[in-house]
DNA sequence: TCATATAGTATCAAATTATATACTGTGAGG
DNA sequence: CCTCACAGTATATAATTTGATACTATATGA
């Protein structure tokens, strides 16, 4: 089942870090997860974009990647909690840094999207931290 | 030519940052940039794994997103250098804190990867490539 | 009986990303 | 003349990722 993701970053721990939670949705998941245990509904209905096929897909791969646990309870109808485990816990700060870099630095608010900019609403050289 | 990366993340500014830095070669590109100006070729040499193309293609975007800036000298042979812009720059630290990471936590050093780790590795225990 | 909710699978199609290979034009070196 | 290096393009193909849609089983409730 697993694609040879774990082959490419022979190179770098950066491509490491980025293969376990650097596609589309799964830094999304993560982020969501932060927050506590969820179902699978549940992350669906709060990723109205990702579809039943793909939301499973990732959480697998976060799962065999150890990011996330998931516990499944004998019942029917079924239910299946996720949550972050111990090294899935341990991006929490990089993962709030890279939601605060894309805010500050990438601040186009599409048409629906109302994130009011901070302060000098300079779209371009907001270079706020570490320079 | 660009595809329309930047319609998905409406949702959160942390996939707008993966968008920019998140697939395979751009935050590779990044990091090898953090040391200063490349040429074309030279990245392409700390690169090998990278095609001629791919690397084109993604200096480009990177390029477009003024992450990078791409500067040409009118010689002949051709002389193209590459350098973060200031945005770039604002990507250090989460670099280096994903390159830190990926190191820390997936600490599986293939056989023949050797990307100088800084200074204390960390020599814990390498979970058994399962594949 | 029928629909609903749960947590998924199964298929197929489309889009995206990556690779391989050959080619460009120029100047230098042999 | 031939080849190399430079910084790419062009073309075709392969691999991967994502999406749309329909389907599963079971209990509950109307």
């Amino acid at each position: 089942m697993r694609k040879q993701r774990h082959q490419t970053y022979t190179c770098c721990p950066l491509e490491a870090a980025l293969d376990v939670m650097g596609s589309k949705w799964k830094a999304t998941i993560l982020f969501r997860l932060l927050d506590g245990t969820r179902r699978f509904n549940e992350l669906r209905r709060l990723m109205p974009n990702v579809t039943q096929r793909m939301l499973t897909i990732q959480l697998r791969e976060l799962e065999a990647d150890g990011m996330i646990r998931r516990k499944v309870f004998p019942e029917v109808p079924p239910k299946v909690e996720y949550s972050l485990s111990e090294l899935g816990r341990t991006l929490e700060p990089l993962l709030r840094e890279l939601y605060q870099w894309g805010q500050t630095h990438i601040q186009r608010r599409l048409p629906g999207a109302a994130t009011e900019p901070p302060s000098g609403s300079n779209e371009r050289d907001a270079r706020a931290p570490s320079n």
